[in-house]
DNA sequence: AATAATCACAACCGCTCACGG
DNA sequence: TCCGTGAGCGGTTGTGATTAT
């Protein structure tokens, strides 16, 4: 027996509001609050709808200081870095971005990021980055300059020849924080406060960045059992007491380090080829310098990517809290 | 100009969690 | 401790707008 739906489904109304229903929400609560009660509201103010519906109305539309659309540069970072530290938990990446709300941010991925991240170069920016080149191309009036500009607007560089998208054309975007990389390099973290902010958060979600989750059932990860990790890297990392006393073992196993980092429970997609999942045997020098942005002479070696991804010495991490 | 393809966003659905009785 | 309920969350779908062919 399955649950009792929360409404009457045959007498509520579906499908976008009107905006004699957004005024009517809006104003009940303006004067009112919810009053801690979802499923009474729209019965109170005569609204046909769903408690739920409302709700979600409310939340993404209708509160106060919502932002739509045009997402900053720090924005997208704040995305990539929470997402590839703590996956697809919206709520909590929407709580570091004022204004937005996680729905907002999960279209926002979904639609766009993660094409950007991982090499499908929408139509749309693929224009504008066309457009951007002619315009340079003129202004540069060099027949070379023009074919360079254009080719690299298309991204054939030969990194995602077949994906029209070059990831060096966006430095400038993001430096997100891959979670075994939240640290950094020796001698002080690269980064600026958002970075910090963010490790922060992490570290409240789990005493660690590396443990934001809650602890999953103790089953060996399949990221590991693909061609692409190269684990023997690993065996080169120094001895480094990491947050919480966590060990890092010069020859801390693949394995280990999974269930260290209680990675295999967050939904990683689209993250796949940071772990060498999935069909596609990626490489990390294929993946963006966004990710790693850090070391562009290990962008260069599949396996130096890894060692700087994996083995970056958490220094520092054991005074914050 | 018509049609198809793609995109962006809003909204819905169903599940889990937290809480109170 | 169990059970029912509502809130919250993340995945998915629907739809209108835009662009390409």
């Amino acid at each position: 027996m399955g649950r009792a739906p929360c409404c009457d489904k045959t007498s509520v109304k579906k499908g976008p509001w009107s905006p004699e229903e957004d005024a009517k929400l809006k104003s009940y609560i303006d004067q009112n609050g919810t009053g801690g009660n979802w499923i009474a509201l729209p019965q109170k103010i005569g609204l046909k709808r769903c408690g739920k519906s409302c709700r979600l109305r409310w939340l993404n539309y209708l509160r106060p200081n919502i932002k739509h659309g045009g997402f900053s540069e720090e924005e997208n970072r704040i995305i990539l870095s929470l997402y590839i530290s703590i996956g697809s938990r919206w709520s909590i990446i929407a709580a570091q971005l004022p204004g937005r709300t996680d729905n907002d941010i999960k279209n926002y991925w979904n639609t766009r990021l993660k094409k950007k991240l991982f090499g499908k170069q929408s139509r749309k920016d693929q224009r504008q980055q066309q457009q951007l080149a002619r315009q340079q191309a003129a202004a540069a009036g060099d027949g070379q300059i023009k074919q360079e500009a254009i080719r690299d607007a298309n991204g054939t560089d030969g990194l995602h020849a077949g994906a029209n998208y070059s990831w060096h054309h966006h430095h400038a975007m993001a430096v997100p924080v891959h979670p075994m990389s939240i640290p950094m390099v020796e001698g002080g973290r690269v980064g600026d406060d958002v970075d910090e902010s963010i490790r922060k958060l992490l570290f409240k979600l789990g005493g660690n960045p590396f443990a934001a989750l809650p602890a999953p059932p103790r089953m060996p990860p399949p990221m590991y059992e693909a061609p692409c990790f190269v684990a023997p890297s690993v065996h080169a990392a120094p001895l480094n007491e990491g947050v919480s006393g966590m060990q890092w073992s010069s020859a801390l196993p693949a394995l280990e380090m999974d269930e260290s980092f209680h990675f295999n429970e967050v939904k990683l997609d689209g993250l796949e080829c940071f772990f060498g999942m999935g069909d596609q045997s990626m490489r990390w020098n294929e993946v963006s310098p966004l990710v790693c942005p850090n070391n562009a002479a290990a962008a260069s070696s599949s396996q130096g990517m890894q060692q700087y991804c994996l083995l970056e010495e958490p220094a520092g991490l054991g005074t914050m809290q």
